[in-house]
Order: structure tokens, then C-alpha cells, then sequence
DNA sequence: ATGGCGAATGCAATTCGA
């Protein structure tokens, strides 16, 4: 089974985009993020015409996340609180950012981290609470029974310096800052494993280039996009790859896709 | 250090992303 993940960044500005690498590369499921669109005027005829189960969770113009899947998701959930039942979680919902569903025995879970615009400010302990609350939501999925899970998304976190271009200087830095990585790397306790450092130790492999100051060209990158699978998907696991190519498009999304197969 | 670019909104200029 192979399931990619990709921030797209509008998916009414990236559609060709997104059925021009549907048609060149065969997956079971496409985790979007920032979709940016309300349900309603979410393209899903498009990708229903292509063969695909079409899952949204949006919102106007900003965050959304969606699920296109080969066949049909069992048990799909949207937002953090059909999943946690606590009235303290509901201002979280209030940003469309994760969908969940399960696909062949695996529980798929999509997911967009807020991106906490500089450290200190009201987004960045936004997105360091929102990362207490996924954990929530992991703990409550990981006691439901028998589910292999492949939490993927935008995480806008890079866990090691060598996800990083230039590790220099970086410390102080929004998706590289100390609480940051511990929140999700608190997150990962839980029992969950970055498929793509099963296979690549080194660094200088991105998932998204800053549009400013013609990022990709230089290759300024930083791999903020994950796959993280339990233990016995880990272990079956036997790919999981960045494809760079849809970056060179014109008018790309700043990411690129992450594909993992098991 | 700052700003760079791109998308959405809504129709000019601002906000947001990371």
C-alpha cells in the first residue's frame, strides 16, 4: 500500500498539478494539506472522475485537510473532537486541520500543524498547545484496538538540525526551536517512528522551500512534512520517498509530496 | 536584520504562511 502526503497549497490553484502526479504515480491515498476551500467548492468531482473517494475538512482561505483514497474510508473522523471529548478541545476545531480514516486495516491520520509564526508569540503557543492536544487525540486512537496507524502531514516542525539547509543559527528559529521539537518529539513517545530516517540517515533531503529568495534553486530547504507509522508498519515498510519533481513546476505549492510504501 | 514570493479576499491593499 502506498500512502503520500502533500501540502499544496490551494488545491483550486494546484489542481492540474495534483492529477498530472496522480496519473504518473499510483497511491492508495493522497493526504492534502492547506487545501484552503470550503467543502462545498472543494473539487472533488475532479478526482471522483479519476477513480478516488473524496474526504474533506475545510474552511474559507485558510488550513484544510482532505483525503483522496482508491477506495472507501472506514470510519472517517474530521477535527480533534470527535475523537476527544472535551469542550476545552473545541476552539482547536475551529482550524480545519485534521481528518482521519481507515484504508485496508490502517488507520490514515491527516494532519496540518500550525505553523506558530515566530517564537514567543500567541501562534507559536497556539501550535505548541494544538500539539498537546494531537497527542490527546493519538493516546484516544492508540487505545482503540488494532489499527496500524500512518500519521502524515505538515507538521512545520523539523525534528534534527540535518532536516534543516543551514543547521547554523537555527536554534532560534520558528519549526526548529527546542519546545518545539520536544512537543513533538513527545508526541513520537507514544510509539511512533519517522519512516523516512528508516531508509535515509543523511541530511540535505527537503519537503519544502521558502518561495522568497528562490529557496528551491539554492536547495534552502527544510523537511517539515512526515510519515509516522507504529511499530509493525514501520517494519514493513519498504520505501518512503520526497519527490522533488512537482517543485519545479510552474506556479508550484512550496512542498513537496512524501510517499511511503509498506 | 530585513525582505524576498504566493494565495485569498475582493478589487487595493492587507493578512497569512514558514
Amino acid at each position: 500500500m502506498k500512502i503520500a502526503t502533500w501540502n499544496v497549497n490551494s488545491i483550486r490553484v494546484r489542481q492540474p498539478h495534483v492529477i498530472e502526479w496522480l496519473n504518473n504515480n499510483y497511491v492508495d491515498a493522497l493526504c492534502l494539506q492547506e487545501t484552503k476551500v470550503v467543502d462545498e467548492n472543494f473539487p472533488k468531482n475532479t478526482f471522483e472522475k479519476l477513480g478516488y473517494y473524496v474526504y474533506v475538512y475545510g474552511q474559507k482561505a485558510y488550513n484544510g485537510v482532505a483525503i483522496l483514497s482508491r477506495y472507501p474510508l472506514e470510519n472517517v473522523n474530521i477535527g480533534f473532537t470527535s475523537i476527544v471529548k472535551d469542550s476545552l478541545v473545541e476552539e482547536f476545531d475551529k482550524q480545519k486541520r485534521i481528518i482521519t480514516g481507515i484504508l485496508n486495516g490502517v488507520r490514515i491520520i491527516n494532519l496540518y500543524v500550525p505553523n506558530g509564526a515566530s517564537i514567543g508569540s500567541e501562534k507559536y503557543n497556539y501550535k505548541l498547545r494544538w500539539l498537546k492536544v494531537l497527542k490527546r487525540y493519538l493516546t484516544e486512537i492508540l487505545d482503540q484496538p488494532n489499527h496500524g496507524l500512518c500519521v502524515c502531514g505538515d507538521f512545520n516542525i523539523a525534528l534534527e538540525d540535518k532536516d534543516i539547509y543551514d543547521s547554523k543559527s537555527k536554534d532560534n528559529h520558528i519549526m526548529s526551536s527546542q519546545l518545539e521539537r520536544e512537543a513533538l518529539k513527545d508526541i513520537l513517545s507514544l510509539g511512533l517512528k519517522d519512516v523516512f530516517r528508516k531508509f535515509i540517515s543523511e541530511g540535505n533531503y527537503f519537503s519544502w522551500w521558502d518561495y522568497r529568495a528562490s529557496g528551491f534553486k539554492h536547495n534552502r530547504g527544510w523537511r517539515i512534512d512526515h510519515q509516522y507509522l507504529t511499530p509493525e508498519l514501520y517494519r514493513k515498510a519498504l520505501s518512503c520517498t520526497i519527490d522533488i519533481e512537482p517543485r519545479k513546476l510552474v506556479r508550484p505549492s512550496d512542498h513537496a509530496p512524501v510517499i511511503v510504501e509498506f
